[in-house]
DNA sequence: TAGTGGTCTAGACCACCGC
DNA sequence: CGGTGGTCTAGACCACTAG
């Protein structure tokens, strides 16, 4: 374990910020008041208070007087990077959203699909086909495996009205995710599937998903060039 | 100005925060000591210190006993969607990297040009067209235009051997980016630039950038889709 | 209206490290 | 050594709002 000698209130922000980025205290739930603290680490109300403050700052945590303190809901999607919700964003843009599940099936990591997503061979996931149409047309096509070590309740789910990503998004907290994306030639398939010609230029997004160091999903996001683009802001420090 | 009735460690923050986002004070700077801001303030040591730990915890800041408190070096290229330098990226991957200017012009934006980007017509600019390769495989074409109003040291710049975004990181402080991803097929001339095959797959990447909500540059980077894919890793909160 | 957070103070002791 | 930041305390008053 060998904890480092950090200052107290890092010690406390820290202890927090674990419970909730591992699941255990979910989005919503209600933390002791600043004084309950103050006597669980023995110290004064501006030492909690600042501990308190920082995950306010990260995002951690939504604070309101007389209520008290809770953890706060992650942000759905502002940033270009963010995890995304389809029917969100058609939502704001006013198009009409329409999901089609293509297929749905359970089965074991064969060796080749383990080393790609770095999981271990044999796990069992489901493993799912999707479409997301904005006013009828095909914005993307999904592949998505979810680990069902990690997700068991996922095995109960037909995926068939409500999207895989809307899904775990509710239902499963996460605490790292890598993106790749890049530009591809459509295959056949894909293209079918697109409505679109076969070799035109699709964006390509994979994301791994991690739950405190195990894979949740992996998801490949195919998305036909001329109806899809990537946006985010940002500023120089963070 | 309308300044909301904010609490006075904010307004401390955001007065120091403005400084430096407008590059007023540049990395490097060193702030007056703690005392001495408690003195222009007008208020307690830990009031400031709540302050400046709010900006050291956004990056902003470093400080170091006894030496003191200083505006730190923005970070180069750490996440997917910071600015990037090729260069670094190349010596990071053990690549050889090359840089070639293929044009430099100074004209005034047309009609067409201005309103793309958001600018006013009849701005003058530099136009560069040039190109970045790893290991003597082209890996970006990049065409940028640098706002002379804003950055008239450019003027003075050849942009023959050193590339002009490589240049503005050092020269130039910046407080906004905007960027969309997208994929595209080649046309003639850029896959002519990038020895690919016309009508592939390519990504592309446009950025703009402001200072203080005054354009600096804009560019738009094209990708071969095999030779080139955006990374990133993130956590859900910030 | 009482519980909770929001802010600020005045002071203290310590650790680090440049001079 | 002494200047600087790092941290913590004990207390205070205020603002907001849920019950």
């Amino acid at each position: 374990m060998s904890r480092r000698p950090d200052s107290l209130h890092a010690r406390i922000r820290d202890d927090i910020g674990a419970r909730i980025r591992t699941g255990r205290w979910r989005p919503g739930h209600r933390l002791p008041t600043e004084a309950e603290l103050m006597a669980d680490y023995g110290c004064a109300r501006m030492t909690v208070n600042r501990a308190l403050a920082e995950l306010v700052n990260a995002g951690l945590l939504v604070r309101r007087r007389k209520a008290g303190t809770f953890v706060a809901d992650p942000p759905v999607q502002s940033a270009m990077l963010e995890i995304r919700d389809f029917a969100a964003e058609a939502r704001a843009a006013h198009k009409r959203y329409t999901y089609e599940l293509l297929s749905r099936a359970e089965k074991r990591l064969v060796p080749h699909e383990a080393g790609k997503i770095g999981a271990t061979l044999g796990d069992e996931v489901v493993s799912i086909l999707c479409r997301h149409s904005f006013d009828g047309y095909p914005v993307a096509l999904e592949e998505r495996l979810i680990l069902l070590d990690v997700v068991p309740q996922a095995r109960a789910e037909s995926f068939a009205i409500e999207p895989p990503g809307t899904w775990l998004l509710a239902h499963v907290a996460w605490s790292d995710a890598e993106h790749q994306i890049r530009a591809e030639p459509a295959s056949a398939a894909i293209a079918r599937h697109l409505a679109m010609p076969a070799g035109d230029a699709c964006l390509v997004m994979e994301r791994r998903t991690w739950q405190a160091a195990r894979l949740v999903t992996d998801v490949v996001l195919h998305f036909p060039h001329n109806r899809y683009a990537l946006r985010g802001r940002f500023a120089p420090h963070g």
